[in-house]
RNA sequence: UGGUCUAUGGUGUAAUGGUAACACAACUGUUUUUGGUGCAGUCUUUCUAGGUUCGAGUCCUAGUAGACCAACCA
């Protein structure tokens, strides 16, 4: 029951949303917000495809619109249907449903009489020319381009020999189609380019049926054309493509959809190219396209990441046409500030020392009750059990204890959470000098964790029961991987050579053993202890851990040694 | 020796000719049965030079810096 007060600001809209009131005011598209998503199925979505998703998606649901999903599949040597699955699991689990679903190969037939009445206006004709010779042809951007000798055949002779080269009677890469439009033009995809090539490969949807296929710069536009697609928004290196989208609108007469561009996603430390992505699933460094450490949006999901998190994440970076590097901490500030409200507390305890409690009686067992949420009360309590023995961080106890460190060591105090307050009475040790244990004495007047009297501690641990814990496996990992190096490599190194060895082993050692106590299953929980760290250094890694720690059970909770 | 685009704190994003703001990050204090959360606060901004205007982050001109464009990829 929210009120709105004349006072609260009106949100500000970004630039796409202000060309799409523009344009609602103005009464063009018949006053219609149609967009899509068109991803080219040949890898994984990733973050950066997820602000794209939740943009056009988005403005669909703002203005009461369409959003199509729409896969550009011109190019069979590189798409296959694992793909597709993908991304359509991938979008359906950000939360969004699209209106319709498409694909570019269907608008072959359509796209090849459309080729073919370019033809016959003269505007375009079949290019025998190498790739070398276009390429040398083409000029530079600097230079102006010359016309292929091919340019001037007959509409006739055009007609015939793109008529043969559909009927795959020319090898790859003998022929091409082009439009005709101006060799000297400054924009270079402008100098005739190229409409459809020879490619006798076989399609994931349509088969054999066809030899040639459409270029991007072809299949696009058009494709938002027959869908009636009223805003198409394109990252902003497809800005020198506009004219190129726009002259084929014009010369072909058609519905004229308004190609818009914003400046896509890039995250600190983070690798985003598909190309690099998919090098790391072929040599195998990761698991898969959706291995935790993975910026896709499988990866994210498995590493514990809600789609709220990730919608929220969207709309907090914004939509602008500047380059921009967006800090990895906010996202990992998304997913915090999302599972902070609901995700289940559990204590947890990866590096175990033990405890016993000396003037506890030996045999007996109590339970206490937790609370599961701090944050949410709705989520009721647990109840935990308590021993003579308990397991707790061994990062928690120091012998000397540092200046700033106020949890466990000789003579100290401590609340044990839900518990009691406990004070360190004994360290013993092995022959080696190692500590095997920590001799304590409780205060039975401090049930539940609280003082009678009044008194403080300055430090609350979590602990579990020796004997009552269950001992999971659970996985921790680093963040995504960190690349320090420039985004292209020099001749001779993988951009894997670039990666922070570091972080390469971190999460290759990632396998942690952690006792888990009266731990209920459920989507994601958080471990209540959440770093503590006496050095500056450590502190830079708190936050990283807080959210390493916030993990999902279901693919981390692997075993339970009880059963 | 071309074309297109961009320029606001450390990082992003607003301010639509009229007081430069919000978030993240960082830091300080405070609360707390998580060194979490919450709360309060601090820090740091309009690329440069001219011009128009009562008034410019915004408009104009010139410069500077960065990005993109020369796949039969998308």
């Amino acid at each position: 029951m929210e009120e709105l007060t004349l006072s609260e600001a009106k949100p500000s809209l970004n630039f796409i949303e202000e060309i799409i009131e523009k344009d609602l005011c103005s009464g063009k598209n018949g006053k219609r917000v149609h967009t899509r998503f068109p991803p080219e199925p040949n890898g994984y979505l990733h973050i950066g495809h997820a602000k794209s998703i939740c943009l056009n998606f988005g403005l669909a649901q703002k203005y009461n619109g369409k959003c199509n999903l729409r896969f550009d599949d011109t190019n069979p040597a590189k798409e296959d249907v694992e793909y597709v699955d993908s991304i359509k699991e991938d979008i359906q689990w950000l939360g969004f449903r699209w209106d319709s679903e498409h694909y570019a190969s269907d608008y072959f037939d359509q796209l090849y009489e459309w080729a073919i009445r370019l033809i016959k206006e003269g505007l375009a004709y079949v290019c025998d020319l190498t790739q070398e010779e276009m390429s040398e042809y083409r000029g530079t951007p600097t230079k102006p381009g010359k016309e292929s000798p091919y340019r001037n055949r007959s509409i006739e002779e055009n007609l015939d020999l793109f008529e043969k080269m559909r009927k795959g009677e020319y090898a790859n890469g003998t022929k091409v189609l082009r439009a005709k439009i101006d060799m000297a033009s400054p924009n270079m995809h402008k100098r005739d380019p190229i409409l459809y090539r020879i490619l006798h490969a076989e399609h994931q949807r349509t088969g054999n049926k066809w030899c040639i296929y459409p270029m991007y710069d072809y299949a696009h536009g058009q494709s938002d054309s027959i869908e009636g697609i009223t805003h198409s928004i394109c990252t902003l290196e497809f800005e020198v493509h506009r004219p190129l989208y726009d002259w084929f609108i014009q010369t072909l007469k058609i519905h004229a959809p308004q190609q818009i561009e914003f400046a896509r996603l890039n995250l600190s430390y983070t690798v985003m190219s598909k190309r690099k992505l998919l090098q790391l699933v072929q040599e195998k460094h990761v698991e898969g396209w959706d291995d935790p450490r993975m910026p896709t949006i499988s990866g994210l999901r498995r590493r514990g990441y809600t789609p709220e998190s990730i919608r929220l994440f969207a709309e907090k970076i914004g939509v602008a046409k500047r380059d921009n590097v967006i800090d990895v901490s906010l996202l990992e500030f998304c997913v915090r500030e999302d599972l902070n409200k609901r995700a289940q507390r559990v204590m947890a305890v990866l590096n175990p020392i033990k405890v016993v409690i000396t003037n506890y009686p030996q045999n007996q067992t109590e339970q206490l009750d937790a609370v599961n949420n701090p944050e949410d009360p709705s989520m009721g309590s647990r109840k935990v059990d308590f021993c003579r023995e308990l397991y707790i961080e061994r990062d928690d106890f120091m012998e000397i204890p540092s200046k700033k460190f106020y949890r466990l060591s000789p003579g100290v105090e401590v609340r044990l959470r839900y518990a009691y307050y406990i004070r360190c009475t004994d360290v013993i040790k092995d022959a080696q000098d190692n500590i095997t244990e920590i001799h304590c004495t409780y205060d039975p007047a401090t049930k539940g964790g609280g003082s009678a009297d009044g008194r403080k501690v300055k430090s609350t641990l979590h602990w579990v029961s020796a004997k009552h814990a269950l001992d999971a496996e659970v996985r921790l990992f680093d963040r995504l991987f960190k690349v320090e190096a420039p985004d292209e490599v020099e001749e001779g190194q993988t951009f894997l050579d670039h990666i922070n060895a570091e972080s390469i082993k971190i999460v290759s050692n990632c396998k942690v053993e952690a006792f888990l106590q009266n731990t209920k299953v459920c989507d994601h929980f958080q471990f209540e202890r959440l770093g503590y760290f006496s050095t500056d250094k450590d502190r830079e890694l708190q936050n990283r851990l807080i959210f390493n720690r916030t993990v999902s059970l279901k693919d981390t909770y692997t075993k339970d040694i009880r059963k």
